[in-house]
RNA sequence: GGCCCCAUCGUCUAAUGGUUAGGACAUCAGGUUUUCAUCCUGGUAACAGGGGUUCAAUUCCCCUUGGGGUCACCA
């Protein structure tokens, strides 16, 4: 059997990680058993359209790297495949017209609230007359076509999860056609995954409770039921279900924020799936190979930023200078950065191994590129004093000076020649190299001073020690 | 509240009817180092509780507790 997964969001606009995770489980699925990979916008809300939301779905999900082989399939698009199959529910007495009013609903709920019973439509319209109907039809009075559960239990196997059990009589007698003609979600789910012949159903946890009203469906169509994997839940730090309120949830952040998308689907996959237990780091072709199902953990995973930032840092990493300049630019844009290449790749250079995110790239091209104010009181290090940073600085400008451009290729010579001045003096290290790199950077924590020079270049070096000594008087 | 689901370090997780319960992130302490980062070494830290079953339970069963999800003409 062709396996066929989809992911099947509303269009809200951007794509969020929890979606994200069961885009890539669905794709990585499909792609090990060599089956095929849908996407299908759910949109039968035409109260929450967001324009342009399809569009940057699909253009999320190919820069994630998970293209779908199929679609985008649009449920707005085939409202007359939903309404044929209602018609088919209705001639059957499997669903029934209701036309009570969205207030006597209102009411309805409130007293079941008061009362504690069960929050259920209470069947007001499943007896009215043919004739009744008929009239109301005609009136064009307002009215949605509602499922008729039949008594009984629904009994379903998830592939995560095993057997699930929920009595009929939980289940709600679900609107299925809405006033405006639109479908719900369980009417549309049910017709598209069939008519697409979807065979296994990857998604969140939270509708594992409406899995019946779906299996109810099936059975009244006479179509094949498909295997359901819930997945489950990603969480806050709090444990609830991930949130905006509580941090970024789309991947566009994270992407604008400057995580390569290699590390999000890497960090993501990892959230309730452990491949082979040896390492943290999978590439997509290795995730395909190892994904299984029925590996997948049953329990809410935490999103926990610090271990994204790690990985991040780790791909970061491993990516060239020149991949890593390419990476960075549009991130040098957004800032207004503007900034000479071969100085930006030398920054690039020397960041590399401290960066977390892309954005830093840019933060340090920024600060690099500006001239800076000093803090004196930084030039001394704590072993030393005034005189003792002054003498060094005003020898150090010399060394500087005298270096020939080519000492300049290769941090390595950099060192060689400073290292040499305070090997000939016999100097403590820290004597040195504290002022000056305070000089070049005028930051308590930064690259060492060889690189900062190395990056600098001799001229814009030179001006920064001036600048310094003017202050130590 | 009804129903459903879940339960290993703070977090993500591994493993097993008999193990010193492993790894990673975070954290702490050392080493390298002028500082930071990287890197190296080491440490702290978990089987929610109670009953069973068993020669033996973290592992299997039940209960309790805790957490979560869901109860729309939203998905």
């Amino acid at each position: 059997m062709n396996v066929v997964t989809r992911f099947a969001p509303s269009p809200t606009g951007y794509l969020h990680v929890g979606g994200l995770r069961t885009a890539l489980y669905s794709y990585l699925f499909a792609k090990q058993q060599k089956g095929t990979f849908i996407l299908r916008i759910e949109d039968t809300d035409q109260t929450r359209l967001v324009p342009g939301a399809v569009e940057a779905l699909i253009t999320t999900l190919t820069t994630m790297g998970l293209p779908p082989d199929k679609g985008p399939f649009i449920q707005s698009e085939r409202l007359a495949l939903y309404r044929e199959h209602t018609q088919r529910l209705l001639d059957h007495g499997h669903a029934y017209y209701c036309f009570c009013s969205k207030e006597r609903l209102l009411v309805l709920r409130e007293e079941q609230q008061a009362t504690k019973s069960p929050m259920k439509y209470d069947r007001a319209c499943l007896h009215l007359s043919k004739e009744d109907i008929d009239q109301k039809l005609a009136e064009n009075v307002p009215h949605v076509v509602r499922l008729l559960v039949p008594e009984g239990k629904t009994t379903f196997t998830d592939e995560i999860r095993g057997e699930i059990t929920i009595e009929n009589k939980e289940v709600d007698d679900q609107v299925l056609l809405k006033t405006d003609g639109f479908p719900t979600y369980h009417l549309a789910v049910v017709v598209d995954d069939n008519d697409m012949a979807v065979t296994h159903i990857i998604r969140g946890d939270e509708w594992i409770s409406s899995v019946p009203k779906h299996i109810i469906l099936y059975n009244m169509f006479g179509f094949p039921i498909p295997k359901f994997a819930h997945l489950p839940l990603i969480l806050n730090p709090d444990k609830s279900k991930l949130s905006k309120r509580q941090g970024d949830v789309a991947v566009e952040d994270y992407l604008a924020k400057g995580f390569l998308k290699e590390a999000l689907i890497n960090f993501v996959a990892l959230l309730g799936f452990n491949p082979t237990a040896d390492r943290e780091i999978y590439t997509l072709e290795e995730l395909i190979a190892f994904f299984d199902l029925s590996k997948i953990n049953k329990s809410g995973a935490v999103f926990d930023h610090d271990k994204l930032n790690w990985m991040n840092g780790m791909y970061l990493r491993t990516k060239t200078t020149q991949e890593l300049i390419e990476l960075s630019k549009p991130f040098l844009k957004t800032s207004n950065v503007i900034i000479d290449d071969a100085f930006f790749a030398r920054i690039v250079e020397i960041e590399k191994e401290r960066l977390v995110t892309l954005q830093e790239l840019a933060d340090r091209a920024q600060e690099y590129s500006q001239t800076i104010a000093y803090d004196a009181s930084l030039l001394i290090w704590k072993k030393a004093d005034t005189e003792d940073a002054k003498m060094h600085l005003i020898a150090l400008k010399s060394v500087i000076a005298n270096l020939d451009e080519s000492v300049f290729s290769d941090r390595a010579l950099v060192e060689t020649a400073i290292k040499k001045y305070i090997e000939e003096g016999s100097f403590q290290n820290g004597n040195v190299l504290w002022p000056l790199r305070a000089a070049l950077s005028n930051k308590e924590k930064s690259p060492n001073p060889f690189e900062l020079i190395w990056m600098f270049g001799k001229d814009e070096s030179l001006k920064r020690i001036d600048q310094a000594l003017s202050l130590l008087k």
